[in-house]
DNA sequence: TAATCCTACGTTATAAAGTAACAATAGAAC
DNA sequence: GTTCTATTGTTACTTTATAACGTAGGATTA
């Protein structure tokens, strides 16, 4: 991601958030915004337990079934992705967009960034349709490096070694 | 996929593994032939697990390492592919090619069909290069219903509801 | 031929990711 | 206010995957 700020990120996406659900009629209760707030605190792929953790403050501790409850909800309503190749989730862009979008993942410093792109979702449809397959849900990943990742040495962006325990 | 003899396709398959690591000086050890030849066994997604268990015979139990590297050299060599929406394996039907498959997946009958095409990959380069990233791997997973599976209730050809233990 | 080296495989233990089943509770609807 | 349903809590467990170290066997060479 280029540099800005990420409050408005953060602000956007929650907004949205309400007024999707609310025009849904569809709850956006405060573990599930909380959630939701914790998947945009960047624009990083986070993984479950990294958010069971995040969520357990130092005394009543969060259980998994809790945390998957939420991320079904917020992956039902197309606030969030889930990354198939990384086990992980990231906050949607464009949730109200209709079709799935190709995930560009950093390998290097672990930001997603969702692209779409119709004449792409035309091939596949294309190719599907050769073969007689009916589409129900596309999984679009790249693995690489993104654009400020590109100089191999320099470590002012590269992902901290590991999370604090 | 459509009836055929499957015999073929598992002779070919473990036919072109022989060929393409003598070519590379890869040892396909039994093992891993074994491994592979599980694999091929049809066209379905296998898990690990099934693998751990098939190859587990009676008397001298396998154990996750032992699967699992097996299953890294496979796909070192481009033998098999990981579904990564699924956690499975599937054989490569082209293990030479160059670039990475769209990966048919019938949530029905299990069976797992590739197909390649250079424009889409062309397309994905495109986005990459627009934005500045460098593409190190593709995951393009398609889930759906296969041409066999598209009447509803024709059980035919439906997967078994379990394995048996 | 024995020493050695390297690769593959075995073994134990554990981490990481996800779910089933049922209990408690809080909102909405009546 | 009571009933009903959706949401969350809790316990226990399954599935998927890896770390770390030990062992065996074939090739290389001193």
């Amino acid at each position: 991601m280029t540099a800005h700020d990420h409050a408005n990120c953060i602000d956007r996406a929650l907004a949205e958030a309400e007024r999707i659900c609310s025009q849904r009629g569809a709850r956006l209760t405060p573990l599930r915004r909380q959630v939701l707030e914790e998947i945009w605190r960047n624009h990083e792929a986070v993984k479950a337990y990294d958010l069971i953790h995040r969520l357990s403050g130092s005394e009543h501790t969060t259980k998994p079934p809790t945390v998957y409850r939420a991320l079904d909800f917020l992956l039902e309503h197309g606030l969030i992705h889930r990354i198939e190749s990384l086990n992980a989730y990231v906050g949607c862009d464009h949730p109200e967009a209709h079709h799935d979008p190709v995930l560009f993942l950093c390998e290097r410093c672990g930001d997603v960034r969702e692209a779409r792109h119709a004449g792409l979702i035309a091939i596949l449809d294309e190719m599907a349709a050769t073969q007689g397959f009916t589409i129900a849900h596309r999984t679009l990943e790249l693995r690489g490096r993104c654009t400020r990742c590109q100089s191999p040495d320099d470590k002012d962006h590269a992902r901290p070694p590991a999370d604090l325990p």
